[in-house]
DNA sequence: TCGATATCTGAAGAGCTGTTCAGATATACT
DNA sequence: AGTATATCTGAACAGCTCTTCAGATATCGA
């Protein structure tokens, strides 16, 4: 966090560094940049989307509407470790899900969702 | 690709489970299921894409292209800690680079990544 | 050639992540 | 009521990740 580089504003005459920098370059991309929150906010939805049985759980998801049971079948672990992902899937509000009786069957979130899942996977298949 | 076979499905008639499968649910899900090496594949480019720093260079470098000296300036960390995500970067194709002398310079991989960045952000900022 | 600079690399440590285990909660059935 | 089942939760541990530090490599200019 503390940076010895460029802790002045982007204006332009910021000739503090002797080294390699491109000030116009910098300040062009530094202007370009997400703010903290935004850029927490889609690391945070990436990482979800970046583990493994997580993104198997979403898939299996995908075709059908599953309980917990079933989805620690499909992704072959146990049903509390599935019930933990789950858990961080429903905050980041990627999976929703419906009680009946004892049984909670999950399903995505919404079409957005499905699509992502769809075009992460596609653009593996490459 | 509904099938709803009675008994049997993708599982051989081995019925030791006693609990809530529901197991025409879970064959459907389990076929729809990529195989491991695409799980991987995907997963490999997700958590490339959900790390803040990560996130932060390829931000910048959507809006210009860069040497390590000027990214490490964009977010604010080492050349050192830079030249190790770029690596990673590099590794995964995400981004391309091009020796200029002592400078080497980065810029996105393809197409490709600049629109998946692009809708990754956009994502984060509804 | 030499010295300076831009980038890369290896090792090491703090912090985060995902699974397991044990137990808690909630609901259906008798 | 009591029991069985489906899911959730907390604690703890191994494994991975990201940054830092120190040093290596490569290229330019004198």
């Amino acid at each position: 966090m503390s940076e010895a580089a460029g802790q002045g504003a982007a204006v332009p005459g910021d000739l503090c560094e002797v080294s390699c920098v491109h000030p116009e370059a910098v300040a062009q991309a530094r202007a370009a940049l997400p703010d903290e929150a935004h850029v927490a906010a889609a690391t945070g939805f990436l990482k979800l989307l970046g583990d493994p049985t997580r993104l198997k759980l979403l898939s299996a998801l995908s075709a059908a509407e599953l309980c917990v049971c079933d989805l620690a079948a499909v992704v072959g672990l146990s049903e509390s470790a599935v019930s933990h992902q789950l858990r961080l899937l429903r905050t980041g509000r990627l999976v929703a899900f419906r009680k009946a009786g004892r049984v909670v069957y999950y399903r995505l979130a919404d079409e957005h969702v499905t699509a992502l899942i769809r075009s992460a996977l596609d653009h593996a298949r490459e």
